[in-house]
DNA sequence: TGACCTGATACGTCGGAGGTCTTGAGCGCA
DNA sequence: TGCGCTCAAGACCTCCGACGTATCAGGTCA
């Protein structure tokens, strides 16, 4: 094994093992590849790749510091690799969605305050009745957003917000191109928060599983 | 931003863009460096970096080329990530599970092959009544995998091997000390899989949902 | 024909030299 | 006293050149 992989391995043990906890600062380049063996230039490799991946944090002129660890940096590190699919595999990752957005759904719908349920409803509300394809679906990022984040789960969040990425090129391109697809979406995010706020769980998973289901068929079978 | 950085990008632009293709070679480190105007150094950062993830795959004395970017290649990545969540975290993980794993068993039932469910079988068949705690657990890891492998999304099968990692050592702790922990496995995993050879999805899925459910409960009163 | 050797090629590692950015102590001014 | 500025120390950023090591292809020899 390579010097730099046996520094990224010691890395991740210092960590793991709880020696470097969240917010913890590393010693100085210069020290710490002395200390694990091997050359200032191999060890930057190592906390580079780290870095990429939102483990270390490293600014320059202060230090090298690790993360909070938090789930939600895993949504990062995630998304980042979920740009290389594209296209061919947009379909399984809308297939995972269409079976996680509705399970946030129905989780947020027990548990969501009224302060969010009137912020969603702001939120639709400013957006309008006829908005660009563009707002919209930013909008519809940002709904999904909050109702996933009320579901109390930062895992699930995490990886909502990661497989959604790869799926909004799609919806513009369906807003785009579908004539109703705007006024439909408009009508689903209002069935959707109406259900949250009768805390009908039920409800909230069938209108999520629908908005999904509504765009995973189009894309089939337009490809 | 930092020349790495943006080496990064450029790399992952030329990926994305399909000016690399999965299984490309790239220019070697000193064209590739002069070509994006950086040293080698600091272009050797970019590629550790990538490589981690599994975009590029690095061959000392033949070459850098481009991985498969399979959905499988993703997990691999997400695991080394998910190591780092411990204990706190595992719960929500496990939730996440108990959300896949059902759907995926459901989707399972309606196109796996006699083949693998007769593989499935002697799976289980092999192990006896008795086996010990950590070859249940590999056992387990390996039944879920043979079946979510059958629900035909590959980035669904990715994501939960993800995340059957962290809770591994949940089960195994389980296994040694909860008395009754060995055999209920057992025959839950029968009865998942005489719902697959019944072709009966909403049975195979309550029995999954009853499986992650019965170590979600555990670790719930344990912690 | 087949095993072995060898050179070319490309990645792996290293040490050192400047450069740039952040931070905080120290100083002057109001 | 309190505020703002200057500046030097510390830490990361980038680069260069050299040498080590692994792989592969082609030639050599039995």
């Amino acid at each position: 094994m390579a010097v730099t992989d046996e520094a990224i391995e010691k890395i991740k043990g210092m960590i793991v093992s709880g020696a470097l906890r969240p917010g913890d600062r590393l010693p100085k380049e210069s020290e710490l590849a002395a200390g694990l063996g091997l050359s200032r230039n191999s060890l930057r490799e190592a906390v580079r790749a780290l870095s990429l991946i939102r483990i270390l944090d490293v600014r320059q002129g202060d230090g090298t510091y690790v993360t909070s660890l938090d789930p939600q940096l895993l949504l990062e590190a995630m998304s980042f690799v979920v740009d290389f699919h594209r296209d061919d595999t947009v379909l399984e990752f809308l297939a995972v969605r269409r079976i996680l957005e509705p399970a946030a759904t129905a989780m947020a719908a027990l548990r969501i305050s009224e302060q969010q349920l009137d912020a969603l409803g702001a939120q639709l509300d400013k957006l309008g009745d006829t908005p660009s394809v563009e707002d919209l679906v930013a909008c519809d990022l940002e709904f999904h957003r909050g109702i996933v984040r009320s579901s109390g789960n930062s895992v699930l969040c995490s990886l909502l917000d990661g497989l959604s990425g790869p799926t909004t090129r799609a919806r513009i391109w369906r807003g785009l191109t579908q004539e109703d697809a705007v006024a439909r979406t408009l009508r689903e995010h209002r069935a959707i928060l109406a259900a949250l706020r009768d805390r009908d769980a039920e409800a909230a998973r069938s209108w999520a599983t629908v908005h999904v289901a509504s765009v995973e068929q189009w894309l089939r079978s337009t490809l």
